[in-house]
DNA sequence: GATGAATGAGGATTCATTCAT
DNA sequence: AATGAATGAATCCTCATTCAT
């Protein structure tokens, strides 16, 4: 199951000075495909830029009219992929207010709806975070570090029934993404071990009740 | 931050007969002791042979004189780091009966503490996640999928409050599964990130506490 | 310190019928340019085109459509840089007869004056020197030896002291040639490892009368 | 007409901590033979390992068993062929006083015998000297400057005629060097161009004859 | 005339593995 | 049991060159 990409394709800066609709865009466009499913599948070190040329059609060389190096190649695969969640999750909070039971379930559904597009996501970011995240660009290492704190406020904010100590805030936040991503980054180890498919439509809307459920379990804004 | 093995060293018998005791059976734990540390941190691409040997004070060649193979290298480690788990996860269930919440804070405590004692367990087993299990012995395969079902029957008898549909539990217990391996998994990142070091003993009673906390409120039994 | 070139454009017709004039011939004088001064400093293999186009401000595609290869635009710029030497020396002593220490004095200074406009031809001769003249036209290499002969033939008849063995006025000719060549083919060197700039117009005018004079002691017309 | 090294084998300093005396010492020695003569004739840039590799009759990846990198074999070349001379010119002016006339012909005959076992060496230093000595050691950088140095003090105090201006002494020492050093890296183009081998022993007698007597005439001690 | 895209042929280097010692 | 030497197979990357636009 290539964990397919290219939907959601963000202008992102790449190396040469090209115009955008022109053919080499395209063919970027291409090569950023096959490269983000090829690295959330095996991983920066386990893929090879033959495999990708070979998944592209083209030749091992073309990669470098689009990409100065694998870690470019990497990077803006990281940068592409990462931009939705980031928007996403910062406007999360944005409006402020009340975020209520409907709020929270409306947010889960969207996270889950967007990884679902993009499953290679959460297994990039795992990825990363087994290898202490050494390939983050300074950008995504930046772009981290404010959203997971939002993301602390606006539970801590949610959350007033004193369940949790305030040090525990945070662990909330890890678990609830513990939970979404490790769904995405298990599917095809549990599709092989047990041959059940978590990313069928109705998998996946089952894992989006849990979440919510869960959610509910763990920080319901008592009524 | 070395994730620190050889504590738990298994007798399990490697490559060419030795007898138990001798010196090369320490060296080969060594080995073990190097390159479980480098695999959870790399990944296994991403780990090569002369750093393994690096790290044990040896050259490349000698590492052939306890394994046949990086393969085999890997399989051993992943099969002595997989013991105690498998071991303490098959006992979990075996009394049967009553499960009850001094049971699972018991439980989670237990596996925490081994978890700390080899964090770098729930990393190699991310690894094997995120690239679909392709490396995973015949054996472990064998082992985890009971494991899971065991792990499935005991929350459902133990969660009987109707909260969550029956195709529910399974993704239960890979939340529990994830909320925990995710902790070790993200620890470099996190220090890394911000600062903070979740494997301090503090950090990690806290979690202790925390996930004690979301089993009971996921699937507590009421009184 | 870019070596220079560019001074003297001689109007070698050069690959397409390129009508004089017209603005790719402009560019064709540019490439050569830059080629020039690259090919001097680093030598044939040393040179890309790529640094040729950098250097030039186009693209290395552009290049081909004024040079039909790496090595015609080398031996383009080599006989564009050898023209004028040809000439002077050729010229040197066709008019015949009395060539006294005057003669000698002003064709040194014309040499030194030639080669202070265009310190790559020493050098881009040294590099074909070093590698056995592999690159050197057929055009080029039946052009040295009749100038290599004459040279010798007008020391000979200079010089009549009975001091040299006849078969050492080659000799002579050659070391004259690698005590005018070497100076500025050393040059760089010798400011990088003493900070000494022997390009200066006072460092030139020494060694010119150091030249001078050195011929004065080797082949000097005694009165 | 390959340019024949090997003769002298200094323990230059290499990379694995090797036995000397051991086979893979032999192997490292018939790898800096091979390219010291290919460096010699192609420069750097123009030499490939696999050429070097090919000229020793083992395959690419073993030369990294002996040299970590192209460069450090370069450096190694570099080293290993310039010992020799390093130390004969060091020690040329050691003894003081009485520089006379056949000591200026017998320090020639020296120089032209160590470079006619070694006719690599005045090439690699053109190779150098024409591309900026950008590949020379610190330890030759440094090198050098004295050897030049004390050379000028030796010459000037040789030559008391006043026949040269202060600062055309250096000039004198780098035209000495010139012709000697031309006329070793012409000797492949000068019989490619007309067929007169310069490296017989006559040819070098003559040259060497040839030196001395240019010698005597640049800067001989008056009787 | 200029250039983006593509590519065959290398070019240096790494890696896992073997083998003689 | 340990290791120096050797190597086939890749791996990332560069280079000169071509071609369609």
């Amino acid at each position: 199951m290539p964990l397919a990409p290219g939907t959601t394709s963000s202008p992102t800066s790449r190396q040469p000075g090209r115009p955008p609709g022109s053919k080499g865009e395209l063919t970027a466009e291409r090569i950023l495909d096959a490269a983000e499913v090829l690295f959330s599948e095996r991983g920066y070190a386990g893929t090879t830029l033959r495999d990708v040329a070979a998944s592209v059609g083209i030749r091992i060389p073309s990669l470098y009219n689009h990409f100065t190096s694998k870690d470019s190649l990497y990077a803006a695969v990281l940068e592409r992929v990462t931009g939705p969640v980031v928007e996403l999750l910062s406007g999360l909070v944005a409006p402020g207010g009340g975020a209520d039971d409907r709020d929270t379930h409306r947010v889960i559904e969207e996270i889950m709806d967007l990884l679902s597009k993009r499953p290679t996501l959460p297994r990039l970011l795992q990825h990363e975070t087994l290898t202490g995240g050494q390939r983050l660009t300074p950008m995504l290492r930046t772009a981290f570090a404010p959203i997971f704190t939002k993301a602390s406020e606006v539970v801590a904010a949610r959350e007033d029934t004193g369940r949790w100590e305030p040090e525990q805030i945070p662990l909330l936040v890890l678990a609830m993404y513990h939970i979404v991503a490790g769904y995405f980054a298990i599917a095809p180890l549990y599709q092989n071990l047990n041959g059940v498919d978590l990313m069928t439509a109705e998998a996946r809307a089952l894992q989006t009740r849990f979440v919510a459920q869960v959610a509910d379990a763990l920080f319901s804004k008592a009524p």
